[in-house]
DNA sequence: ACCTGAACACCGTTCAAGT
DNA sequence: ACCTGAACACCGTTCAAGT
């Protein structure tokens, strides 16, 4: 039996290839859509190399490492979400679209919130532009300026944990038939009714309720001018 | 050279030992107390079991597994908010000491934050009592009830995002000498300047003023009554 | 029931060898 | 410069054997 390469792709040979098999941007998205097909667990260093049909140590060259490759995944995902709605809306309603795409573009992919949300972004990041919009737009409906920043990463905050909310189970918090919690069990029955009306999932609930509150509660505040 | 025991303690020999040497809740405590000693990387099951001078097999006797282990250490430190505040202060004033020393509890734990996160709560857990308080303040405040809960929950998102972001680097945003993104540049630096004078933490700054916005949003919710 | 000890099936990462 | 192939130093978990 001679050696037969797996799935009809030719063995290479050992040594430098004649040309480039592997870059660094082919090893993130090839580490973006095996965590989508596969979670969190399907998409380590060798997952990566065997789905790329090369060997874990090739990646080296290209990466520093399993977490640094994730951290561009993460850029990845956050070059997607747009901000043109700044240049068209009023504030409130701009806010609200982008954290509201933000979210979005982590809950599509659900196996990356986890690793994700634990990351620091990159210091030079494309992201920064977003944030010159965002807080730009801040600033101009009445934000001091010395406090843009800290609202933009307060909005952050809440949409990261809310990425986080929305892979935990639905009926995490259902306290059950047990009788010691009356406020909490009669608010939840409540709450399950409502959504079940409306087809609303609870973390999408949340959420907009949290957003809506914080955004009400910007607004009177720069309303208000500086203090 | 006879075998010795290593620190001086007692090699068990095999079989069932004569009197029960582990149990669940001293292998969280450990677990607890080496996240906090080693950070994350040393409280895996072999330097846990290591710790407590058995094999890391033994520990699957009164734990699941990593996973669940882990668990058990969120539902401790969640067991140590106090909800006292809640009977004794207007409500607005009660719920930010609330979230405030929610977050605190992870964040005197920074190794926890990026592991705990992304962990479900347990379904019947201690927390619910918790939430009880809670939701029955927010009901008495008048909050509608089928939002009680979705506020609780958005409140924890924020307090969850924000204590990861009190593990990123405080210069993480820091966009440097580049002159293309002007707003958020000038944005940048008027809040360093504040922080400076102020010697706050600038995730602090943004968990404050976070919290006060979506209270301030809440208030505004509540005092308008049932829609 | 609850431990030890050995083994299993993985990881990420390093590095010499090869072109 | 950029790959292969082998090795290193880990993981969490399972399970038979022992008391």
């Amino acid at each position: 039996m001679s050696p037969h390469t797996p799935a009809g792709r030719a063995r290479r040979r050992v040594g430098r290839p004649t040309s480039r098999v592997l870059s660094r941007r082919m090893i993130i998205e090839t580490g973006l859509r095996l965590l989508d097909e596969q979670g969190t667990e399907g998409a380590g260093m060798r997952a990566i190399a065997k789905e790329l049909g090369v060997q874990p140590s090739a990646l080296y060259n290209h990466v520093a490492g399993h977490a640094e490759l994730m951290a561009g995944v993460r850029e990845l995902l956050g070059e997607r979400i747009p901000v043109d709605m700044f240049a068209e809306r009023p504030w409130e309603e701009a806010l609200a679209e982008w954290a509201t795409l933000y979210r979005s573009a982590f809950a599509a992919h659900p196996a990356t919130i986890a690793l994700l949300a634990v990351l620091p972004l990159a210091e030079d990041t494309a992201l920064t532009g977003m944030y010159d919009t965002v807080v730009g737009t801040l600033v101009r409906a009445g934000c001091r300026e010395d406090r843009a920043v800290s609202v933009v990463v307060a909005l952050e905050s809440f949409i990261l944990g809310s990425a986080l909310d929305l892979i935990a189970a639905d009926d995490m918090l259902d306290p059950g038939p047990r009788d010691d919690v009356p406020a909490f069990s009669s608010a939840y029955r409540a709450r399950a009714e409502r959504l079940a009306e409306t087809g609303q999932r609870p973390a999408d609930a949340s959420f907009e309720i949290g957003l809506r509150a914080m955004i009400a509660g910007f607004g009177a505040e720069f309303g208000a001018g500086p203090a």
